[in-house]
DNA sequence: ATAGCTGCAAATGCTTTGCAAGGCC
DNA sequence: GGCCTTGCAAAGCATTTGCAGCTAT
Protein backbone atom coordinates (compact mmCIF):
# COMPACT_ATOMS: atom_id res chain seq x y z
CA UNK A 1 0.00 0.00 0.00
CA UNK A 2 1.37 3.43 -1.19
CA UNK A 3 1.94 5.79 2.11
CA UNK A 4 -0.39 8.91 0.80
CA UNK A 5 1.22 12.56 1.99
CA UNK A 6 0.08 12.93 5.82
CA UNK A 7 -1.49 9.17 6.19
CA UNK A 8 0.84 8.26 9.22
CA UNK A 9 0.85 12.15 10.49
CA UNK A 10 -2.78 11.80 10.16
CA UNK A 11 -3.70 8.38 12.17
CA UNK A 12 -1.22 9.25 14.99
CA UNK A 13 -3.53 12.14 15.60
CA UNK A 14 -6.21 10.54 15.12
CA UNK A 15 -5.35 7.48 17.19
CA UNK A 16 -5.06 9.81 20.43
CA UNK A 17 -8.20 11.61 19.42
CA UNK A 18 -7.35 14.90 18.52
CA UNK A 19 -8.92 16.46 15.68
CA UNK A 20 -6.36 16.24 12.85
CA UNK A 21 -6.11 20.05 11.89
CA UNK A 22 -3.59 21.60 9.56
CA UNK A 23 -1.01 22.84 11.84
CA UNK A 24 -1.60 19.28 13.87
CA UNK A 25 -0.72 17.27 10.86
CA UNK A 26 2.55 19.29 9.97
CA UNK A 27 4.06 19.08 13.49
CA UNK A 28 2.76 15.18 13.43
CA UNK A 29 4.47 15.04 9.85
CA UNK A 30 7.46 16.97 11.26
CA UNK A 31 8.21 14.88 14.59
CA UNK A 32 7.21 11.37 13.44
CA UNK A 33 7.85 10.40 9.90
CA UNK A 34 11.81 11.05 9.74
CA UNK A 35 12.55 7.79 11.12
CA UNK A 36 13.97 8.33 13.56
CA UNK A 37 14.19 9.20 17.53
CA UNK A 38 14.77 12.96 18.06
CA UNK A 39 14.69 16.08 20.83
CA UNK A 40 12.60 19.08 19.81
CA UNK A 41 12.31 22.42 21.80
CA UNK A 42 9.59 24.77 20.74
CA UNK A 43 12.37 26.68 19.08
CA UNK A 44 13.96 24.26 17.63
CA UNK A 45 10.45 22.94 16.13
CA UNK A 46 9.44 26.31 15.10
CA UNK A 47 12.09 27.10 13.12
CA UNK A 48 11.75 23.47 11.21
CA UNK A 49 8.54 24.18 10.45
CA UNK A 50 9.35 27.73 8.96
CA UNK A 51 12.29 25.86 6.83
CA UNK A 52 9.16 23.66 5.67
CA UNK A 53 7.68 26.69 4.11
CA UNK A 54 4.82 26.99 6.31
CA UNK A 55 4.13 28.82 9.37
CA UNK A 56 2.40 27.89 12.91
CA UNK A 57 2.69 30.23 15.54
CA UNK A 58 4.40 29.50 18.46
CA UNK A 59 1.86 29.80 20.82
CA UNK A 60 0.03 26.95 18.75
CA UNK A 61 3.23 24.71 19.02
CA UNK A 62 3.44 24.70 22.31
CA UNK A 63 0.22 23.69 22.72
CA UNK A 64 0.83 21.38 20.67
CA UNK A 65 3.48 19.94 21.96
CA UNK A 66 1.89 19.49 25.39
CA UNK A 67 -1.23 17.93 23.86
CA UNK A 68 0.85 15.61 22.79
CA UNK A 69 2.94 14.95 25.76
CA UNK A 70 -0.21 14.56 27.33
CA UNK A 71 -1.41 11.44 24.54
CA UNK A 72 1.61 9.99 24.86
CA UNK A 73 2.96 10.92 22.17
CA UNK A 74 5.74 12.72 23.42
CA UNK A 75 7.75 12.53 26.67
CA UNK A 76 9.36 16.05 28.30
CA UNK A 77 12.91 15.32 29.21
CA UNK A 78 13.94 18.11 32.20
CA UNK A 79 17.72 18.95 32.04
CA UNK A 80 18.15 22.53 31.60
CA UNK A 81 16.03 24.53 34.20
CA UNK A 82 14.95 27.51 31.17
CA UNK A 83 14.15 25.37 28.30
CA UNK A 84 11.98 21.89 27.90
CA UNK A 85 12.53 19.24 25.59
CA UNK A 86 10.44 16.84 24.21
CA UNK A 87 11.46 13.74 23.06
CA UNK A 88 9.82 11.83 20.42
CA UNK A 89 11.20 8.45 22.07
CA UNK A 90 8.12 7.68 24.42
CA UNK A 91 9.92 4.01 25.51
CA UNK A 92 12.03 3.46 28.93
CA UNK A 93 14.98 4.89 27.99
CA UNK A 94 17.68 6.96 28.94
CA UNK A 95 19.49 10.36 27.77
CA UNK A 96 23.28 12.12 27.91
CA UNK A 97 22.64 15.92 28.02
CA UNK A 98 26.33 18.37 26.14
CA UNK A 99 25.17 21.29 28.76
CA UNK A 100 27.25 23.56 26.88
CA UNK A 101 25.92 22.60 23.71
CA UNK A 102 22.06 21.97 24.98
CA UNK A 103 22.41 18.87 23.11
CA UNK A 104 20.08 15.91 24.31
CA UNK A 105 21.16 12.58 23.03
CA UNK A 106 19.35 8.65 23.41
CA UNK A 107 20.74 5.48 25.42
CA UNK A 108 19.98 2.53 24.86
CA UNK A 109 17.75 1.02 27.21
CA UNK A 110 19.54 -1.90 27.83
CA UNK A 111 22.77 -0.02 28.32
CA UNK A 112 21.81 1.57 32.00
CA UNK A 113 20.62 -1.05 34.45
CA UNK A 114 19.62 0.25 37.90
CA UNK A 115 20.27 -1.79 41.02
CA UNK A 116 18.18 -1.41 43.80
CA UNK A 117 15.87 1.25 43.74
CA UNK A 118 15.40 2.88 47.12
CA UNK A 119 11.81 2.57 48.49
CA UNK A 120 9.55 5.62 47.82
CA UNK A 121 9.41 7.75 51.08
CA UNK A 122 6.51 7.03 53.34
CA UNK A 123 3.28 7.94 51.47
CA UNK A 124 4.00 8.18 48.22
CA UNK A 125 5.01 6.10 45.27
CA UNK A 126 7.72 6.12 42.42
CA UNK A 127 6.80 7.15 38.74
CA UNK A 128 9.43 7.54 36.58
CA UNK A 129 13.23 6.90 36.86
CA UNK A 130 15.07 9.79 34.80
CA UNK A 131 19.09 9.27 34.54
CA UNK A 132 21.27 11.77 32.82
CA UNK A 133 24.61 11.86 31.99
CA UNK A 134 26.30 14.90 31.48
CA UNK A 135 28.82 14.91 29.14
CA UNK A 136 31.59 17.41 27.47
CA UNK A 137 32.64 17.50 24.65
CA UNK A 138 36.85 17.70 24.41
CA UNK B 1 35.84 26.50 72.31
CA UNK B 2 32.81 28.65 72.02
CA UNK B 3 31.27 29.04 68.43
CA UNK B 4 30.69 33.09 68.16
CA UNK B 5 27.88 33.49 65.84
CA UNK B 6 28.94 33.62 62.09
CA UNK B 7 32.28 31.64 62.85
CA UNK B 8 31.65 28.70 60.56
CA UNK B 9 29.91 30.89 58.07
CA UNK B 10 33.01 33.24 58.07
CA UNK B 11 35.19 30.06 57.51
CA UNK B 12 33.50 28.83 54.90
CA UNK B 13 33.47 32.00 52.69
CA UNK B 14 37.44 32.60 53.46
CA UNK B 15 37.93 29.20 52.67
CA UNK B 16 36.64 29.90 48.76
CA UNK B 17 38.59 33.43 48.94
CA UNK B 18 35.47 35.14 48.68
CA UNK B 19 35.28 38.55 50.48
CA UNK B 20 33.20 37.95 53.45
CA UNK B 21 30.36 40.96 52.82
CA UNK B 22 27.02 41.00 55.54
CA UNK B 23 25.24 39.71 52.67
CA UNK B 24 27.44 36.56 52.05
CA UNK B 25 27.96 35.90 55.89
CA UNK B 26 24.17 35.77 56.05
CA UNK B 27 23.74 33.42 53.24
CA UNK B 28 26.48 31.14 54.24
CA UNK B 29 24.48 30.64 57.73
CA UNK B 30 21.54 30.35 56.48
CA UNK B 31 22.48 27.47 53.75
CA UNK B 32 25.05 26.12 56.27
CA UNK B 33 24.39 26.08 59.62
CA UNK B 34 21.11 24.74 60.01
CA UNK B 35 22.86 21.29 60.39
CA UNK B 36 20.78 19.28 57.59
CA UNK B 37 21.07 19.18 53.81
CA UNK B 38 18.61 20.87 52.26
CA UNK B 39 17.11 22.05 48.83
CA UNK B 40 16.51 26.04 48.08
CA UNK B 41 15.88 27.90 45.22
CA UNK B 42 16.89 31.34 44.94
CA UNK B 43 13.17 32.52 45.70
CA UNK B 44 12.78 30.22 49.11
CA UNK B 45 16.46 31.53 50.21
CA UNK B 46 15.48 35.34 49.92
CA UNK B 47 11.97 34.69 51.72
CA UNK B 48 14.57 32.89 54.86
CA UNK B 49 16.26 36.08 54.55
CA UNK B 50 13.43 38.10 55.16
CA UNK B 51 11.73 36.06 57.83
CA UNK B 52 15.56 36.43 59.82
CA UNK B 53 14.38 39.84 60.16
CA UNK B 54 17.28 41.27 57.34
CA UNK B 55 17.56 42.00 53.69
CA UNK B 56 19.45 40.80 50.74
CA UNK B 57 18.16 41.86 47.29
CA UNK B 58 16.61 39.14 44.71
CA UNK B 59 19.90 39.61 42.44
CA UNK B 60 22.70 39.37 44.89
CA UNK B 61 20.87 35.92 46.07
CA UNK B 62 21.17 34.59 42.42
CA UNK B 63 24.49 35.89 42.25
CA UNK B 64 25.56 34.36 45.41
CA UNK B 65 24.41 31.30 44.72
CA UNK B 66 26.06 30.63 41.38
CA UNK B 67 29.37 31.55 42.98
CA UNK B 68 28.98 29.18 45.40
CA UNK B 69 27.89 26.74 43.19
CA UNK B 70 31.19 27.58 41.12
CA UNK B 71 33.50 27.41 44.44
CA UNK B 72 31.81 23.97 45.34
CA UNK B 73 29.79 24.76 48.17
CA UNK B 74 26.80 24.02 46.28
CA UNK B 75 25.54 22.16 43.69
CA UNK B 76 22.55 22.96 41.22
CA UNK B 77 20.01 20.25 40.46
CA UNK B 78 17.67 20.10 37.80
CA UNK B 79 14.96 18.37 37.77
CA UNK B 80 11.84 21.40 36.56
CA UNK B 81 12.43 23.65 33.28
CA UNK B 82 11.34 27.13 34.63
CA UNK B 83 13.04 26.92 38.34
CA UNK B 84 16.65 26.04 39.43
CA UNK B 85 17.30 24.41 42.52
CA UNK B 86 20.15 24.08 44.44
CA UNK B 87 21.89 22.01 47.52
CA UNK B 88 23.70 22.38 50.31
CA UNK B 89 24.84 18.65 50.13
CA UNK B 90 27.89 18.67 47.37
CA UNK B 91 28.52 15.14 47.77
CA UNK B 92 27.64 12.20 44.84
CA UNK B 93 24.05 11.56 45.48
CA UNK B 94 20.69 11.52 44.27
CA UNK B 95 17.04 12.61 44.45
CA UNK B 96 13.54 11.84 44.47
CA UNK B 97 11.17 14.62 43.16
CA UNK B 98 7.43 15.44 43.77
CA UNK B 99 6.96 17.40 40.84
CA UNK B 100 3.48 18.73 41.81
CA UNK B 101 4.49 19.94 45.29
CA UNK B 102 8.09 20.85 44.04
CA UNK B 103 9.95 19.11 46.72
CA UNK B 104 13.30 17.60 46.49
CA UNK B 105 14.47 14.79 48.53
CA UNK B 106 18.25 12.77 49.40
CA UNK B 107 18.35 9.64 48.18
CA UNK B 108 21.43 8.87 50.35
CA UNK B 109 24.40 7.64 48.25
CA UNK B 110 24.56 4.02 48.43
CA UNK B 111 20.69 3.47 47.63
CA UNK B 112 21.15 3.93 44.03
CA UNK B 113 23.59 1.86 42.12
CA UNK B 114 24.15 1.94 38.54
CA UNK B 115 25.79 -1.36 36.58
CA UNK B 116 27.12 -0.94 33.19
CA UNK B 117 27.77 2.55 32.55
CA UNK B 118 27.12 3.33 29.02
CA UNK B 119 30.23 4.53 27.47
CA UNK B 120 30.48 8.20 26.20
CA UNK B 121 29.12 9.02 22.60
CA UNK B 122 33.31 9.50 21.05
CA UNK B 123 34.81 12.72 21.40
CA UNK B 124 33.30 13.24 24.61
CA UNK B 125 33.47 12.40 28.13
CA UNK B 126 31.36 11.75 31.42
CA UNK B 127 30.41 14.34 33.91
CA UNK B 128 27.93 13.95 36.43
CA UNK B 129 25.49 11.13 36.58
CA UNK B 130 22.26 12.32 37.44
CA UNK B 131 19.32 10.23 39.00
CA UNK B 132 15.98 11.54 39.65
CA UNK B 133 13.14 9.97 40.95
CA UNK B 134 9.42 10.80 40.13
CA UNK B 135 7.44 10.31 42.99
CA UNK B 136 3.84 11.40 43.60
CA UNK B 137 1.95 11.68 47.09
CA UNK B 138 -1.38 9.33 47.59
C1' DA C 1 42.68 53.75 46.81
C1' DT C 2 40.84 50.23 44.30
C1' DA C 3 39.02 46.12 43.02
C1' DG C 4 35.19 43.76 44.21
C1' DC C 5 30.24 43.72 45.69
C1' DT C 6 25.42 45.18 46.06
C1' DG C 7 20.90 46.74 44.73
C1' DC C 8 17.77 48.68 41.89
C1' DA C 9 15.42 48.72 37.75
C1' DA C 10 15.32 47.41 33.22
C1' DA C 11 15.96 43.78 30.04
C1' DT C 12 15.83 39.00 28.63
C1' DG C 13 14.28 34.32 27.52
C1' DC C 14 10.99 30.98 27.69
C1' DT C 15 6.33 29.87 28.32
C1' DT C 16 1.40 30.71 29.20
C1' DT C 17 -2.96 33.10 28.66
C1' DG C 18 -7.00 35.95 27.02
C1' DC C 19 -9.73 36.43 23.54
C1' DA C 20 -11.49 37.21 18.85
C1' DA C 21 -11.55 34.91 14.48
C1' DG C 22 -11.45 30.64 12.00
C1' DG C 23 -12.01 25.52 11.08
C1' DC C 24 -13.70 20.67 11.86
C1' DC C 25 -17.60 17.46 12.71
C1' DG D 1 -24.22 25.39 14.67
C1' DG D 2 -21.39 24.43 18.22
C1' DC D 3 -17.30 23.29 20.10
C1' DC D 4 -12.55 22.93 19.45
C1' DT D 5 -8.37 25.39 17.62
C1' DT D 6 -5.49 28.95 16.26
C1' DG D 7 -2.86 33.18 16.45
C1' DC D 8 -1.72 37.37 18.03
C1' DA D 9 -0.39 40.24 21.50
C1' DA D 10 -0.05 40.84 26.16
C1' DA D 11 1.06 38.96 30.50
C1' DG D 12 3.89 35.99 33.48
C1' DC D 13 7.91 33.95 35.74
C1' DA D 14 12.45 33.10 36.72
C1' DT D 15 16.70 34.84 35.88
C1' DT D 16 20.34 38.08 34.18
C1' DT D 17 22.45 42.48 33.34
C1' DG D 18 23.92 47.50 33.40
C1' DC D 19 25.48 50.65 36.19
C1' DA D 20 25.88 53.96 40.04
C1' DG D 21 27.01 53.82 44.71
C1' DC D 22 29.04 51.27 48.57
C1' DT D 23 32.59 48.26 51.10
C1' DA D 24 36.35 45.13 52.32
C1' DT D 25 41.18 45.03 52.18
Amino acid sequence: MTKRPYAQALKVIQDVGLRPTRQRLLLSKLLFERGEDWHVTAESLHEDVQKSGAKVSLATIYNTLHQFTKSGLLREIVVDSGKAYFDTNTSDHHHFYDARLGVLEDIPHDEVTLVSLPAAPKGSRIGRVDVIIQIEKF
